[in-house]
DNA sequence: TGAATATAGTAGCAGTTGCTATTATATCAT
DNA sequence: ATGATATAATAGCAACTGCTACTATATTCA
């Protein structure tokens, strides 16, 4: 059954979700909100279309996730002053309240999930699955070059 | 970083879709609608939550994938003549039709995927996803269990 | 300068997913 | 037998995702 690997990242990434999202309920922000803000972090002042770039969705999924963002005041959407299409990404105070603990909740869900891989296998699986992404992410942009 | 292989899953995951359903457009049949056909030809006759349990998704997005899959003319539901509430699933014709196409589409892209990969480490991508997966997997039951 | 082209972001539409609550039917206990 | 409980499936709501088409602004070239 040469389709499994899609099939089981599929599964496996939902079933991570399904967690986060159960032990974050109260919390008001999901898995892949409190993602976005760990790159956001990291990236304060990004524009939305590089920064869907860097997630790797298209920019109407990052737009339409950071108007949820902003409509929880996690995020603030300012105007770039060089380009008046643009909107710059800024967190707000109250996102930073969040991240720590939020952080240890992703730690210990990421713990739970690799339960009995050595440190060795975490590794292997992270390389592996990372390639795979790679590979998934390479053939897109060939197919945007071929448009061209 | 210990986030990241939640991350990484969920990237690798939707890349997949992505790539899939872009191969696929014309067939008016999606990814994870495709799945769920495999896994019926295998099941003719199941229940929904039996299914649901099989795919491991809750219920009511099982009913909703089958309400798509009915209306598409590639699924049945019909009555189970021992329990009025509950429906069987079987495959029409048409789908039977369509899981070939599919089928090398699905090989193809898992091929392109896992470039650069031995067969030695795509089964060892497969057997650490699929022990990350069972360990998602075993904590949702723990959770039903303090429930009850 | 002014027209053609490109870019940043959004609107509409649709599929996927899950939580909570609800309906209809079945089973169990008394 | 009947009242309590459990089960099969669905409805409402909301988040995530992407495709196509669109608007507004910027850039390029003639």
């Amino acid at each position: 059954m040469s389709e499994t690997i899609g099939f089981l990242l599929n599964d496996s990434a939902r079933l991570f979700r399904r967690a986060f999202n159960a032990r974050t309920k109260g919390s008001g922000i999901t898995a892949l909100q409190w993602r976005l803000i760990t790159y956001l972090k990291r990236h304060e002042g990004i524009r939305q279309g590089p920064m869907a770039e860097l997630i790797e969705v298209e920019p109407i999924t990052l737009s339409r996730m950071v108007d949820r963002l902003v409509e929880a005041e996690l995020v603030e959407r300012r105007a770039d002053p060089a380009d008046r299409r643009a909107w710059q990404l800024y967190l707000t105070a109250r996102a930073g309240e969040l991240l720590s603990g939020m952080r240890s909740t992703a730690d210990a869900l990421t713990a739970e999930a690799t339960e009995g891989l050595s440190a060795a296998e975490c590794d292997q699986l992270i390389d592996l699955v990372e390639r795979v992404r790679a590979n998934l992410s390479r053939r897109i942009c060939q197919k945007e070059n071929e448009t061209a």
